[in-house]
DNA sequence: CCGGTTACTGGAACAACGATCCGGTGGAGG
DNA sequence: CCTCCACCGGATCGTTGTTCCAGTAACCGG
């Protein structure tokens, strides 16, 4: 998608119906998740037909790679001065626009390469560059942070939002049934009411950026 | 998928039809991607009509939660003696599978409740638990330590397996068209041809399992 | 004012998909 | 020999992403 040499922009051209079939996309997405986003039905809220999207719009997946990448726009870039600060609250928006937009987990496995990802990467080297870590600590520290981050939204998706109540009952149930044979599991894992994400969250957060920390010179 | 109360079982009929397709839709998936995985195609290759598999499966849902789970079969449970040891060779062999099966990626935003993936977290709790590992530190252990492999593994398939060459050669160069909007990420971001996916792998696992022994009294 | 180029629209249609209906078949058990 | 039942698959339905192509409306040089 954002490999396409886009000829829009440079003739001119109002990329404003674009826009609109993107915060359209998002709206759909949000309301009803995925599986129900039929360019069809995506026309039908524009008010137009389905075919008119294929104008502005190269394939459905460039649909979904600019909605996935639109959404990170709230993602704000931290001004803090501090380095940890500033990656600390990064990485907190990222996990909570991921959280807030729960079908974009099931869009992760596609490359990222819109304006907002970049520059949202961007900052998260320059951020860490700017601490004094060097590589080959650098490297390992950005994809440590991000691919955590990813993860963790990931499956919390997967669990609390994406799944629903029943889905979740009848997955305690099972575990439930079969405590014997996983018993760890059973004691301690994910669905015992116990768990709390934002907590785990923050606590992995911390050993991640312990460690890079502690290699700085 | 693992939620459904298998009649089949129950009557102690042979699974092993079910068992032959799913073994396929894993060759197929290997083969081609998910994209080509179909009910037809995958009839075709096992030699039968295509709704003959509605017979040994629900859905095709339910291949593909086959399928995913399948594959962890091939993930040992260690018996090392020392924890860190122990876990550390469960979290390399679950990406090395991960990494193996690029199409794995893709699905990893699915309830995973498969038991040979619920035979690996129970171990990956028990190891955690045995080592002195006490809430709330272990609940942030266990999900830190999967959430870390699953997103480096989501990461690494999109870029580096699922993404054809030249999409990878058109992300470079569209990077380096922007080399002054994002001149850290340019630099050091992914793409450059220095990084080592799998060190900056140990290094991030490292920090974790340092931050998690460092929780032990 | 006009002819034509250009930006944009959308009905019809195509191939492919997941899934269901329903009429089969073949062998085991009475 | 009959009956039952696990198992099979052709025909078919509704839906999907995408393309073809015949339009329309606005602008622009003459």
């Amino acid at each position: 998608m954002w490999l396409r040499s886009s000829s829009r922009e440079e003739r001119g051209g109002p990329p404003l119906s674009r826009q609109r079939i993107v915060e359209e996309a998002v709206a759909l997405l949000d309301a009803e998740g995925p599986d129900r986003l039929t360019m069809r039905r995506l026309a039908e809220r524009l008010g137009t037909g389905s075919t008119t999207l294929y104008w502005h719009v190269k394939t459905k997946d460039d649909v979904l790679d600019l909605a996935l990448d639109a959404i990170f726009a709230a993602v704000p870039i931290p001004e803090d001065q501090e380095w940890r600060a500033g990656v600390t609250r990064l990485i907190g928006d990222w996990r909570a626009t991921l959280l807030r937009y729960p079908w974009s987990a099931g869009l992760l496995g596609r490359p990222m390469l819109g304006p907002n990802v970049l520059a949202r990467s961007d900052f998260l080297y320059a951020a860490l560059i700017g601490a004094g870590v060097v590589e080959p600590h650098l490297t390992a520290a950005a994809f440590g942070l991000s691919n955590f981050v990813v993860g963790s939204a990931l499956m919390q998706a997967t669990w609390l939002l994406n799944a629903d109540a029943e889905t979740r009952d009848a997955a305690r149930e099972h575990m439930d049934h079969q405590r014997d044979r996983y018993p760890a599991l059973a004691a301690h894992g994910p669905l015992t009411a116990s768990d709390d994400w934002d907590e785990s969250f923050e606590r992995g957060l911390t050993w991640l950026l312990d460690g890079i920390e502690a290699t700085i010179a």
